[in-house]
DNA sequence: GACATCACTAACCATGAGGTTAATTATTAA
DNA sequence: TTAATAATTAACCTCATGGTTAGTGATGTC
């Protein structure tokens, strides 16, 4: 039930995961272009990349013009089911105190339009 | 920007808290009441039940009845900023995947920065 | 074919996080 | 006021995780 939910938070606790999440959100990448957006070495950017891999946050290809570069881009599913549970545990919490959900709700709506 | 949504997904990286946090979906509960549901000793548990609260996933104040007794209640405010954040990134992806399937490969598609 | 390049795995090391038991604080009960 | 209870903090141990450098496999380039 909520074992995808479960691999998919434990990739998003690490801060190198989540900003590498982050560039994937503007656009796929090349490992080497995420490589280079950290101060780390390759092989453990590439650690990462696996594990976002495995909890299936991400996809991996070979690039068309040279096989040995790898494109990583976001993959929403994990992401999808994630708030799903996110709004399973904020509905029950709203349910339980219903004069709350109004300010619940518009807290999330600011939220998003800020950024 | 993230830093509250990194304290959130740092908070509900561990399966235990996040056990906690479903435990909470559906009622305040208190402390003891919580080290019952689980296997590990109580010192164990209040660590997780501290993590929780600095990272604002949940409050904390004495019963009414017993003083000594602590109910422990989920806050939907980070909660609902982590949701925003997903929606956030998903919505960026899901704008932009249809023009980058098609050229990411072939064209370095630049980009404009929204931040 | 020889060599460079991209990204990965392998092997190793250090730190942090989670577990334990023992001690401490605050409150209630006798 | 003394003892018991609820929960926490303290001290300690172990192991998972993230970092490193070195080596490997595959692909592109000369």
């Amino acid at each position: 039930m909520v074992s995808d939910v479960d691999a998919t938070l434990t990739a998003l606790a690490d801060p190198t995961r989540r900003r590498i999440v982050e560039l994937l959100r503007e656009r796929p990448r090349r490992a080497g272009e995420l490589v280079a957006a950290f101060d780390i070495s390759a092989p453990a950017v590439s650690r990462h990349l696996r594990v976002l891999r495995h909890s299936g946050v991400v996809t991996e290809r070979p690039a068309d013009t040279d096989a040995r570069q790898r494109i990583y881009e976001l993959r929403p599913d994990r992401l999808a089911a994630l708030g799903a549970w996110l709004d399973q545990v904020q509905s029950f919490w709203t349910d339980q105190l219903g004069a709350f959900k109004a300010h619940a709700e518009k807290t999330r709506a600011e939220r998003v339009s800020e950024e």
